[in-house]
DNA sequence: CAAAGATACATAAGAAAATTATGTATTTGA
DNA sequence: TCAAATACATAATTTTCTTATGTATCTTTG
């Protein structure tokens, strides 16, 4: 079962930050295959969303990068900046507290009936 | 605090659904209120992001309205129709599949320092 | 050794869903 | 009486993702 994309809106920036937060730097494939494997193939992060997503933290000045060679083939690495690591905490705690929102909303029983 | 708006996309539609589960019949404004009061102001419902959204579960054929009369003002109240419930079971359990997916990426701890 | 599949980046067109703004109208409360 | 609350609705815009496409290299397998 894969979780209907409309779940993962709004929750990407967030679990690429906290991806780079934990693994000190990271590609953009490895992302991609991160997310898959501890997610059990639940969720599966497009190319066309994480790329310019990657974009968009870096212009923001959330993260760097840097770029390797293996071979021939570029690899750009991401890392967090230090304002990224505040941000990551941000957006981590209040997805958590949205989280418990969330679950108190959906274990309201009925009234009636 | 209020939840960055990013947060309540995709969830929106299962928000409702699930009130409407506990309720049997409620209208817009009254949705917006309740999710407002349930969540201490933190998930504040615009009504250009609700009416659209009922207009569509109703085309969706997942609930159905009656029209009522409050002095001369009209109140549209909506109510799930028998495959609105089964939708609702679904979503709602499918997205507290998700929280717990999410919940542990959100707790994996750095390999690295 | 050729071909398929995996690795690795990127961007553009289109769709979906919300935000923001606007509009109408009634009722309540200070 | 006048502002705020109640109650609906829709349109323009923005944001964000999906889908499609493009390029190129490396690895595995028949």
């Amino acid at each position: 079962m894969i979780y209907s994309s409309e779940l993962i809106k709004g929750t990407l920036k967030t679990i690429v930050l906290k991806l780079l937060a934990d693994n000190k730097k990271m590609y953009g494939y490895e992302i991609t295959q991160r997310v898959k494997e501890l997610t059990f193939d639940r969720i599966q992060i497009t190319e066309g969303a994480l790329y310019p997503t990657l974009h968009a933290l870096e212009s923001d000045g959330l993260v760097t990068t840097e770029t390797e060679y293996i071979g021939k083939r570029v690899r750009k690495y991401y890392s967090l900046s230090p304002s990224g690591k505040n941000k990551t905490k941000e957006k981590v705690s209040e997805l958590a507290d949205f989280m418990e929102t969330m679950k108190f909303l959906l274990d309201i029983k009925p009234k009636t009936a």
